[in-house]
RNA sequence: AAGGUAAAUUGAAUAAUCGCUCUUCGCUUUUGUGAAGGGAGGAAAGUCCGGACAUCAGCCCCGCACUAACUUUGCAUCGGCCUUCGGCCUAAGCACCAUAGGUGCUAUGCAAAGUUAGUGCGGGGAUCGGUAGCGGGUAACGCCCGUCUAGGGUGACCUACGAGGUGCGAGCAGAGACGCUUUGAUGUGAAAAUAUCAAAGCACCCUUCGGGGUGAGCCCCGAUAGUAAUAUUGGGGGUGAAACGGCUAAAUCCUUACUUAGAUGCAAGGUCGUACGCCAAUGCGAAGCAGUGAAAACAGUAAAUUGGUGUUUUCAGUGCUUCGUAUUGGUGGGUACUGCAAGAGCUUAUUGGUAACAAUAAGCCCAGAUAAAUGAUUAUUUUUAACAGAAUCCGGCUUACAGAUUUACCUUGAAA
RNA sequence: UGAGAGAUCGUCUAGUGGUAGGACAGCGGACUCUGACUCUGCUCACCGGGGUUCGAAUCCCUGUCUCUCAG
């Protein structure tokens, strides 16, 4: 789990960043991403009813987006309100998806990571 | 040993690292930080039943208890002192008798009785519901247990239905099935009509119109032919028709017995705080507008003074509007805490009971999140790991479920 | 999370135990020189699985899906 800084607790805040931020994709992971006030980065999951009827499937995959994100916190611009969103296709089975990947492709399409160069 | 029946248990394990949540303790005391400990299920699911709990509402009668008000009756009366019982000192509104004092009224207190209202408990009844062989269990249920009946199985065992009627008319049986037509009677109606009840309804002949006779058909007893279905035929008396019977709910209505009491649901409900929005009232301040009063100036009246009129300025004060601010009240939303986990709790043992279950004793504390906590990585082993995630809490039912294990029993075979 | 409602031809709907009806659409025919309109005929359905019943779209149990309300 995330430290309880770096949540996006509100569901106030997670509307706001539904609206107003800005949005990018790959293949399995939608990212919404807004500044806010803040030096903390602050990340908040969702996983729909969309994406599986079965609460320990969506669970899962929750887990696992917490989990991935975690040890990138370090190389991402501090001072956003991150939303990620998972989907997936009807068929898709979600031990075949790689969501790293999908994740840390979202985030450099965003320009939300920090250029170690 | 194989096959099966019923029930129960379990629902990968171990180690290391990183990370989350709660509790306790320590250090800081604002955030934090260290240690120890706890951290999803048998179905947590579906929401199909039943409760607990909470808020609102709450039929009639009787009894008991408590509280409040009123009425009646009785007793007492400020205050102070002494060691309790109690005694002493002193004092007391109004009216009357009449002054040792007494009586009545008023006020207050206490006690008793009664009335009214409210609350709680218990009992009975009515009505809306629910259930249905019989008996039991449970807080309660449509749940569970035992047993009766029917069906299935060689068997262990499994499955199903279950009060009494009414009405309905599909199926069976039957020549014919709840109906049609005609007539009559009764009720309603001006009539038409309609509802209910009763009777009649095969063919021909006779008739005094009441009915009678003959024949077909039906019923009963036969005979002949045929393996049989059946065909032909004899006798009898009845009938000559539209009866009688079986089944029928988890839909409707009635009855009986038992049982229960409504509605809404923890996003129920409660507490704290008031930084926020809106509305209302009040106070204060500012601005604007409109009256009022006073003073001054000017105009005007033929003219001086006075008075009055009009305009302007200043001051005072009133009313209205707007803005700001403060207080109070209402309302809306938000937030924190609570409700919230010690419970119809779990484990073990004993006793009662065929059992469901109950009683007793001992021990135990076992998730409490709030965008929502159990995960990830590495290593080893096996069967490569099913269905699946708490959200107020319980008891059932139903549905999903890879496998593994245990117990009891049955059938078959073998051996003794 | 809690509380409710529903599923009937391709679409919209009616049907409270006894042949599942209507409208639009589709197909064929008639009318017309042709098309449209009109007329006429046909085709097409009870969400899945069990049960009660002589008989179920309807009643009961159960599963699936959709929608609504609270927030």
């Amino acid at each position: 789990m995330l430290p309880f800084k770096n949540r996006l607790v509100k569901r106030k805040e997670h509307e706001q960043v539904q609206k107003l931020g800005n949005f990018t994709s790959s293949k399995n992971i939608a990212i919404k991403a807004m500044k806010n006030n803040s030096q903390e980065t602050r990340i908040g999951v969702i996983v729909g009813l969309k994406y599986s009827k079965k609460a320990v499937e969506r669970n899962q995959v929750k887990r696992a987006l917490r989990d991935i994100v975690q040890p990138e916190l370090k190389n991402i611009v501090r001072g956003y309100d991150i939303v990620i969103m998972a989907r997936k296709k009807e068929e898709e089975k979600t031990r075949s998806i790689n969501f790293k990947k999908n994740i840390l492709e979202a985030l450099e399409k965003g320009q939300l990571l920090i250029n170690k160069k």
